[in-house]
DNA sequence: GAAAAAAGTCAAAATTTGGTCAAGTATTAT
DNA sequence: ATAATACTTGACCAAATTTTGACTTTTTTC
C-alpha cells in the first residue's frame, strides 16, 4: 500500500515539482498551500507530512502543534535558515526532523524513508500524547502549554504519564501508587491525593482546565 | 491452570536456575537462549515474558517489539543497570517493568505475580453491555442513555455491573450483596432494596423504562 | 378479609472519601 | 555546607455516599 504524504508550503512552484517528483516514487501525495487548506486535508490521514516554516498566517510551528492535537505521524519541516532556536522549538512544537532549503531530492527521499520506516516500527505508544491544547512529551518528560512549558517533578510527571497514557480508564489509588512507586511500595493514600492537587493546580492555572477527574469511591481518570 | 513463563536469556546459568526455580512454584517454564529461539518459542503463548535486555544478535528492546506485533502479555526486563533512559527506551519498545540485576528470587516472583494479576483483571472481555438505548462501559465505569451520561456511585455501579453481566437471571440479596460487598460481609436486605431504589429511580429518569426486575420472594433479575 | 411476609419509600445518622493546608523529612543542586 | 526543591505525613474540614430504622405499600397465605 502506498504511503501518503501531506506536502505544506505556500511556494506553489515548490509544491508542484515534490508532488510531481514524489508521486514518481511511488507515494500518494496531498498538497496544501496554506494551513488553513493543510488541516482540511488532515482527513486524507497521511503518514508523513512536510511543513513549510515561514507561511502567511499561522506559520508552521504554530500549524504542527495544531496537527499534533489530531494526529501523529512524522512531521518534517522544510526551513530556509535553520538555527538551534529553530530546532527548539520545532521538537518543541511536535516536529521530528527539518530540511534545510534548499535541498537534495535525493536526501529528501532518503529522510521520508527513513521516518517512514522507523514509523513502521512504532506499535509502541505515541510519545506524544496531547488532549485539547496540552501537550505530554513521554520522550523528553516535558509538557507544554502552547508556548509554555510547564514544570513538573518526576513523581507529578510519572502520574501524569500512566493517567494521560490511559485515558477514560479509572485507576483506585492503589493501582496509581503501584504503577508509579513500584508493585511492592507501601501505599499512603495521602500521597497520591497530594500530588494529585499539585498537577491539577498547575494545569489548572495554564490551562484553566480539569484533567484529572475524581471517580468517587473509584480513583481518577485522566480525560480525553 | 498453570501460567506459561518464557524466560529468554543468553546466560545458560541464570536460565537454568530461573526455570527451576520458577517451576518450584507452579509455572510452566520455557526457556531460549537467544532471540531466534524466542520467537520460535512463542507459539507457546506464554502468560508472561522475562526478556534479558543485552544479548547478543537482535537486542532484547528490538525483540521486544517484535514480540509485540504478535502478542499481547507482561514483559519484563532483566537488565544489569536500569537509567532513565533505558527506562524511556524500554517502555518505548512495549516493556512492562524491569529488574535489576543481581536480583533476589522473593522480589522476582512477586513481581511476576503482580503482574500476571494485573494482566487477568484487564483481560475481562465483554467492555460494554447495552440493552434498548442503554450503553454501560464496565472499563470506564460509565453509564450512557444516548448521548446523555448518567451517574452513579460505586456501590450502585457495582450492582449494575453485576446485575447487568448476567442478564435475565435472578439473584436474591444475598447473593448480590456477597457480590457487590465481598464474601464475608455481613448484609442487611436494607441495604439492597435502597440501593436498588436509587438505580431505579435513575434510569427511570432518564429512560423511561425499568431495567431491574422485581420477582417475588425471589430478588432482582436484569431485564435484557 | 386479616395477618404475615416481602418489598418499597423516606429522611436522618453514620461513615467514608477526597480536598486542603501546614509542617516535617528527604533529596538535589549550588 | 547551605539552600532550594521535592516528597511525605497527619490533621482537619467538607462533601458525598452508605447505612439505618421507622414507616407504608404490596403480595401471599390462611
Amino acid at each position: 500500500m502506498a504511503y501518503r504524504i501531506l506536502i505544506v508550503d505556500d511556494e506553489l512552484i515548490l509544491t508542484e515539482l515534490l508532488s510531481t517528483h514524489l508521486q514518481d516514487h511511488g507515494y500518494m501525495v496531498s498538497v496544501a498551500n496554506s494551513s488553513d487548506e493543510a488541516l482540511a486535508k488532515l482527513n486524507t490521514k497521511p503518514n508523513l507530512i512536510l511543513l513549510d516554516i515561514n507561511m502567511p498566517g499561522m506559520d508552521g510551528l504554530e500549524l504542527c502543534k495544531v496537527i499534533r492535537n489530531h494526529i501523529v505521524c512524522p512531521i518534517l519541516f522544510l526551513t530556509a535558515r535553520i538555527t538551534e532556536q529553530d530546532k527548539v522549538n520545532g521538537l518543541r512544537a511536535g516536529g521530528d526532523d527539518y530540511i534545510t532549503k534548499p535541498f537534495g531530492l535525493q536526501e529528501l527521499l532518503a529522510r521520508i524513508e527513513a521516518h517512514l520506516r522507523r514509523d513502521e516500527r512504532n506499535n509502541r505508544p505515541p510519545e506524544v500524547v496531547t488532549s485539547h491544547g496540552l501537550i505530554i512529551n513521554l520522550s523528553d518528560r516535558k509538557v507544554f502549554w502552547n508556548e509554555q512549558e510547564l514544570s513538573f517533578s518526576k513523581r507529578e510527571f510519572d502520574i501524569i504519564e500512566f493517567l494521560s497514557s490511559n485515558p477514560n480508564q479509572v485507576f483506585d489509588k492503589e493501582r496509581i501508587y503501584e504503577a508509579v512507586w513500584g508493585y511492592d511500595a507501601e501505599g499512603d493514600s495521602n500521597v497520591i491525593k497530594e500530588h494529585i492537587r499539585k498537577i491539577r493546580a498547575k494545569l489548572m492555572q495554564a490551562s484553566g482546565s480539569e484533567y484529572i477527574e475524581t471517580v468517587w469511591g473509584m480513583g481518577y481518570r485522566w480525560k480525553k
